[in-house]
RNA sequence: GCGGGGAUAUCAAAGCGGUCAAAUGAGCCAGGCUUAGGACCUGGUGGCCUCGUGCCUUCGCAGGUUCGAAUCCUGCUCCCCGCACCA
């Protein structure tokens, strides 16, 4: 059967299921529901392989739990909030080639590239053909709940507004000032996504020091650090000679002052929430040799000359810690060359005396890391540029995070700690203030270079909010985590969450209610949308005007009364949502832990009442591609199209899922993908196999299979909770192939094909959350009836469960195995015969049972026992023990001589038929023979009797 | 650097104090069934031999605890995720 069929098949089951309506969630008063989901995909292009395995976590849990009775809801939408398709669209619009290409890859056609001008075209192109790829795979689904975000969905808009407006009442949700980045040109702020130039920079913090010039009040030199804790260590400024610097009059909080900045600095600092007016302008060249008074040490400082100031950064002064900053050390070492003073025009003896102060002691680098780094680097100069670079950040790094302070008022503190309290001191008392500048170039799409700008309306979820924090630790409390070793991640980030920016002025999304300059952002708005999936198949085509507060209010929170909606039961969509929250799991790729899936718990602990707080979380690693990390440079994201037109759904779904489960990066492996349509094919033709004959016989092997099923049952129960489908699948397809393929060889072809049918159907169950269509098909080969998607979960029968069974078949097969071997060695013995062990080596293992209940030491152990008649038996003995000693076989498993012989009894048959001669079963004492006494307790010794 | 998760045989991945040379699957090798088969079945797959109640070497590296360590402890190295305003 060829891939082809396969798939027919596979579609041929689709297409029943839908017809059954299969999947379509309805609420049953009496039936116990489960609620599961994952994030809703952004519709920018189609689901691959790293989709595919989230999904399918949530599929096959959502599966097995219609097995185990449950009414199931796993519903799906899309997510077409912020900025990347309304970016992608404009890339469109501008013909951009690597933006065309990627939608070329996608499918698109040539002429239907200008649609992708607008961005809901889209929406409208890939969430079909998304959920036409999933579908393919067999997902289960209720697309009735589909739908988009955004204000294209007026009715998801309006329950968006109303999380937004509930939020802000309760104070969650507040204004503050918030650095961007920002075009000069556009007046917008710049996106990753809008940049042609430094995507990924950001705006950082940077401490402006004030230094008064000596002998004109009123005066400041600024420079800007990202290093305040060093303050100590200054020697003097550094600027550069041929810079035009300006003078500004600046209103600072402490009233007006001058300060000498470059040009450029006092430009930004216009956008960042500064009165700045330029007065005047002054040469580097003219600041040399001036005194300054530096901060925090209160000591003037004289301005020198270097290289390596540009008016682009910072201020285009800067102040030099020589102890801890390479560059610095630099420019100092220069200048100390002999005659290089002169050359610069600085008097020699302001120079001469700098020296660098301890003031950071690092294990690695000592006091002095700056002169140490440069030492072991061999930097020569101020204008080793690529070098100095380098040793700049591994000494921010030690100095940062290994550093401890050596003088000042947080003496001995480590860095980390002291250096947000120095910043703070030196702020409060007016010697510093804050300035930011991006960490790199930014060059936005319009060719501008972009600055940073304070944006002081920016509206923020106060995530910070030290009550809200704990109520939501107590909400975690209360959720089952899959793994549970996630939950110390999920804590850490409940901590460390800080408040979010939460709207944005670009892009699509949802308006801010109460300020609707502002979209909402897309990780904010996915929050709580869960809730919308129990009532949205019922409100699609409702005017929005009427979904408004009282509604919502009414629906998921219970508050006030029922509006009174003209075609519609509101009353009934309030039970639907009672009967559906709280989501009981909600599944995504561990990245998400520190944003996505710590707000939705933040969110709902905000919104609803406890008893609809998430029950359940899982969270799942990355998928590897046989072997090796996914990525788009090795080409081997795969699309999921692609995987279920090669392999099938069935071959896919088992496939990825078997790659690996807990927090574990999964693997995709295209051979076991491959190999798996034969394996299908062989399981169907057992299916074929047994039916037919229900006649019931009995075979001495079927109380073992019975108890073997009921343990895998028990075992595979266990996995299917936990989400351990690896686990799972294991066990389900190889340990129960495994078990019936041993019955069937043991049986010797007179199988109870009537415990075989029902193993099988067991088996069919068990796999169906994993390879539905195949076990769909097996169902109707067994002659059963309805689907068996929905078939009752296999029940553990505990009173078939014994242990003995199994080491009766291991004895078993291990005689076996020893006849075949020792029948490899020798030519046509007449007969096999068998010596069971000798009475004392069963005392023996008794004795030794005993022993190990005072002690697990060899030596007295043998002590113990050469203490009894056993004694007799000398070094075999003590060959024993050792044996034992070092994990043989447990004496606790071990038969009595009585029931060994019942074993072997029974086995004859199957014994005889693989010796092909007659066994014999025999006491030690019946052959002289030493190879006849070589038996031990479950191992009989096997003699081959020409 | 910090928080979290990892490192097991050719590969993927179980194991988490003694039944561990280590489940299972893939790959590879040999054999069987077949007109043929990337199908299926059987066996093998760290090394050595006296083929066993055998010996040696192995579970990132180095130490330690223990009669006994892949499993526990300490230190180290390396890999993955995150360290945010982005889906």
């Amino acid at each position: 059967m060829g891939i082809e069929q396969t798939r027919e098949r596979e579609q041929r089951w689709q297409d029943e299921w839908n017809k059954a309506k299969l999947f379509e969630a309805v609420p049953k008063e009496g039936t116990p529901k489960f609620f599961c989901t994952f994030p809703y995909p952004y519709v920018n292009g189609l689901p691959h392989i790293g989709h595919l395995f989230t999904m399918m976590r949530v599929e096959a849990f959502a599966r097995y739990k219609r097995h185990r009775g449950f009414n199931v809801l796993f519903p799906q939408a899309w997510h077409a909030t912020g900025s990347p398709i309304t970016t992608a669209a404009m890339r469109v619009t501008e013909g951009d080639a690597k933006q065309i290409g990627i939608l070329k890859e996608n499918g698109v056609p040539d002429h239907e590239i200008p649609l992708f001008k607008d961005p809901e075209h889209w929406i409208a192109y890939f969430s079909p053909r998304y959920k036409q790829d999933v579908s393919a795979v067999g997902l289960s689904i209720d697309w009735r709940r589909e739908f988009i975000t955004t204000s294209l969905n007026p009715q998801y808009d309006a329950f968006i507004r109303w999380q937004f407006t509930t939020l802000h009442e309760k104070g969650l949700v507040q204004q503050g000032r918030h650095p961007v980045v920002w075009c000069p040109k556009e007046s917008a702020p710049v996106s990753d996504h809008a940049r042609s130039v430094g995507e990924g920079e950001t705006p950082q913090e940077f401490t402006l020091l004030k230094f008064p010039l000596d002998g004109e009040i009123g005066t400041f030199l600024i420079a800007a650090t990202l290093r305040p804790e060093t303050v100590y260590g200054q020697t003097n400024l550094w600027v550069g000679k041929d810079i035009e610097y300006v003078k500004a009059r600046v209103k600072g909080p402490h009233g007006q002052e001058t300060w000498i900045i470059s040009a450029a600095c006092a430009e930004k600092l216009l956008m960042q929430e500064r009165a700045v007016e330029v007065i005047g302008k002054v040469k580097g060249s003219e600041l040399l040799g001036k005194r300054a008074m530096a901060p925090a040490v209160d000591r003037t400082v004289p301005v020198l000359p270097s290289h390596f100031c540009s008016p682009d950064k910072g201020t285009g002064i800067v102040t030099s810690v020589p102890s801890d900053a390479p560059d610095d050390w630099m420019g100092l070492h220069d200048l100390q060359q002999p005659g290089a003073a002169e050359k610069e025009g600085i008097p020699l003896n302001i120079v001469a005396d700098i020296k660098p102060i301890a003031i950071i002691k690092s294990s690695d680098l000592g006091d002095m890391a700056a002169v140490r780094i440069c030492e072991d680097m061999g930097i020569k100069s101020q204008h080793d540029r690529a070098k100095l670079d380098e040793a700049k950040k591994v000494v921010y790094k030690k100095g940062f995070y290994e550093g401890t302070m050596l003088v000042g008022p947080y003496a001995g503190e480590p860095v980390q700690q002291a250096k947000d309290k120095m910043k703070k001191d030196m702020l409060d008392s007016g010697k510093a203030e804050t300035f930011y500048e991006l960490t790199g170039k930014v060059v936005c799409r319009c060719q501008t270079q972009s600055v940073v700008k304070i944006v002081s309306d920016q509206w923020f979820v106060t995530y910070g909010d030290a009550e809200w924090k704990r109520k939501t630790h107590h909400a975690l409390d209360g959720v089952t985590l899959y793994p549970e070793k996630s939950r110390q991640q999920f804590e850490y980030v409940i901590d460390w969450l800080n408040d979010w920016a939460c709207t944005r002025e670009y892009g699509l999304g949802t308006r801010l209610p109460w300020d609707e300059r502002w979209l909402i952002e897309s990780l904010s708005d996915s929050t709580a949308y869960m809730a919308y999936y129990t009532i949205v198949h019922s409100i699609k085509d409702i005017d929005p005007k009427l979904l408004d507060r009282r509604f919502f209010d009414y629906v998921l929170l219970g508050k006030g009364t029922a509006p009174n909606m003209p075609g519609v039961d509101v009353e009934a969509l309030r039970a639907e949502f009672m009967y559906w929250y709280p989501v009981d799991f909600r599944n995504s790729g561990k990245d998400l832990v520190q944003n996505h899936l710590t707000f939705f718990l933040f969110n709902h602990c905000a919104i609803f009442p406890e008893e609809h707080w998430p029950k359940g979380i899982g969270v799942n690693g990355w998928v590897t591609v046989n072997g090796q990390k996914m990525s788009k440079s090795l080409g081997n994201v795969i699309p999921v199209r692609k995987l279920t037109e090669e392999y099938g759904a069935d071959a896919t779904r088992m496939t990825i899922l078997n790659g690996g489960e807990g927090m574990d990066d999964p693997n995709w492996d295209s051979n076991f993908a491959g190999n798996l349509h034969g394996k299908f094919e062989t399981l169907l033709r057992s299916c074929e196999d047994v039916t037919g004959n229900t006649e019931e016989t009995s075979t001495p092997v079927d109380s073992w299979l019975r108890s073997s099923m009921a343990s895998s049952v028990q075992h595979i129960t266990d996995a299917m909770e936990q989400t351990n489908f690896r686990t799972a699948i294991q066990l389900a397809f190889f340990e129960i192939n495994h078990a019936l393929k041993w019955y069937v060889v043991r049986t010797a072809g007179k199988q109870n094909k009537k415990l075989l049918r029902e193993c099988l159907e067991a088996q069919l169950v068990m796999l169906a959350p994993f390879i539905p269509h195949v076990c769909e098909e097996g169902w109707r080969k067994l002659g059963n009836d309805g689907f068996v998607s929905v078939a009752p979960w296999p029940a553990v029968d505990t009173s078939a469960l014994d242990p003995a069974l199994d080491r009766r078949e291991a004895m078993v097969r291990q005689v076996a195995d020893d006849i075949q071997r020792q029948l490899e060695k020798s030519a046509a013995p007449a007969s096999v015969q068998l010596f069971l062990a000798a009475d004392w080596k069963r005392e023996a293992y008794a004795a030794f049972d005993e022993a190990t209940k005072t002690t697990r030491n060899p030596a007295e152990i043998m002590k113990l026992l050469s203490a009894t008649p056993l004694a007799a038996h000398g070094p075999e003995l003590q060959r024993l023990v050792t044996f034992l000693v070092k994990g043989g076989r447990q004496p606790q498993d071990v038969p009595s001589a009585v029931q060994e012989r019942e074993w072997l009894e029974s086995a004859r048959e199957y014994l005889e038929s693989i010796a092909g001669k007659k066994v014999e079963i025999l006491e030690a004492g019946a052959a002289e023979s030493p190879k006849a006494q070589n038996g031990l307790p479950g191992k009989p010794a096997v003699v081959l009797q020409k």
